[in-house]
DNA sequence: TTCAATAAACTAACAGTGTATATTTACAGT
DNA sequence: ACTGTAAATATACACTGTTAGTTTATTGAA
């Protein structure tokens, strides 16, 4: 028999892949994906995932947009739990959402932001959704510069070279003023700095609760770039 | 035949297949690493390799612990081309490095801080080396604190649990005051994050030359962490 | 000078990977 | 009822890391 009946199928089979695809990063780590074992899990001839995605990279794919629409979720739902008019707060919850996202799912951090698919390069496609991962932190941003609490004296301005790809995160991101995505970009490198050691396990934990260093980290940054008054 | 005469082999094979590893990363990435081209560059059947290195996890570690070397050598010499009295100029100057090195081989970086190689562990034995590549920042770091021009309040310290871990680290960066340790590793973490996310071209590029975010981020730090007379 | 031991290469093979090709078949629409 | 399409199939290819068994050049000792 070439092909079985339907009720033997899986009534969706992309997601069905993607979730295979999930469960098999958490239990051999993102590095080991194999689109075989993935078929094997679901009861397919490996072949038969070209159906749904035309590669594994277009598969990698789509793992890491959903990755990063997570992730946005994550760190818009932890923004908005917060008043609109309680910006430190709004600033701190978010990058508190960010290290708490990526402890809780560490494939799907690596997979985004590690390199573990060999020969993979992410396609353009993926820009809109990992500027949309950013749009929390850089309304906020984007607010307290609205309000005249930020404090971004003498942050320097993009190349002109690089110009035309600037437009386009702001576009994504949704930043209103440019030094407001020049703030973000650099709140995200230190959060992103800190939580990767920690996820790679490169640093040790601290603090009662093992987010001090963290926590210290984000009073920093509040401190760094609102205007206390 | 089975063994070449001694004339048509290398000299020190051991460093030619590191060497060979180097130039397939820097032309195919470190993620496509294969012993079997490496043994075909050599000139040499892939099953030979295995004389020199149990298997390819060990020959990963021995690059590196390279690449570490490499790391802690050029940021120590970057460290001592300022004046010892100059405690903010050799901070800065070891930052400026690490970012310059990162950038001068990105491959060497990927391999220690990406994570390219599938199912790849690093063992304890890097540990050393990879504390060793601390050194230049943690000596600043600890003369800051010596000369009284550190400024760490309310730093938080490590877990309890992981005091173990923190006291070799204490031991492979040379810290003398554990304070001087846990500032290194947030300055470690800021610089990283940068410089991550430059090396993974996920951020665009800044001010005149390129440097300019990085810069900006290196006065931050200084800004935060000395004490300025 | 002869001889045995060792070290380092070899070939062949295994199990795994992503992917291409050609084939078969269940279902839907006319 | 027939046909076109979509989705599965088996088979095959070129890779990968790794193991086993074999062969030989070199070395040190008798």
């Amino acid at each position: 028999m070439a092909r079985p009946t339907k009720q033997a199928q899986h009534i969706n089979i992309r997601e069905a892949i993607k979730e295979v695809a999930w469960q098999q990063m958490v239990d051999v780590g993102a590095a080991e994906l194999s689109l075989r074992a993935i078929a094997r899990a679901i009861g397919v001839s490996a072949p038969a995932i070209y159906n749904h995605y035309a590669d594994r990279d277009v598969l990698v794919t789509a793992l890491i947009i959903d990755a990063y629409t997570s992730l946005g979720d994550y760190q818009l739902a932890a923004r908005d739990s917060v008043p609109q008019d309680d910006i430190r707060g709004r600033l701190h919850a978010t990058g508190i959402a960010y290290r708490a996202w990526a402890h809780a799912m560490p494939q799907r951090y690596q997979l985004i932001f590690g390199t573990p698919i060999p020969g993979y390069q992410a396609p353009p496609e993926v820009l809109p959704v990992a500027g949309r991962s950013l749009r929390a932190l850089v309304s906020v941003i984007d607010q307290a510069c609205a309000t005249n609490v930020l404090n971004s004296v003498a942050i320097p301005t993009v190349m002109p070279v690089e110009l035309p790809m600037f437009t386009v995160w702001q576009q994504h991101t949704g930043a209103q003023m440019p030094e407001a995505l020049t703030v973000a970009i650099m709140i995200w490198g230190r959060v992103h700095g800190l939580v990767s050691l920690e996820i790679a396990r490169a640093i040790p934990a601290f603090g009662r609760t093992g987010d001090g260093l963290f926590v210290y980290e984000m009073e920093a940054i509040e401190k760094q770039f609102l205007v206390h008054s």
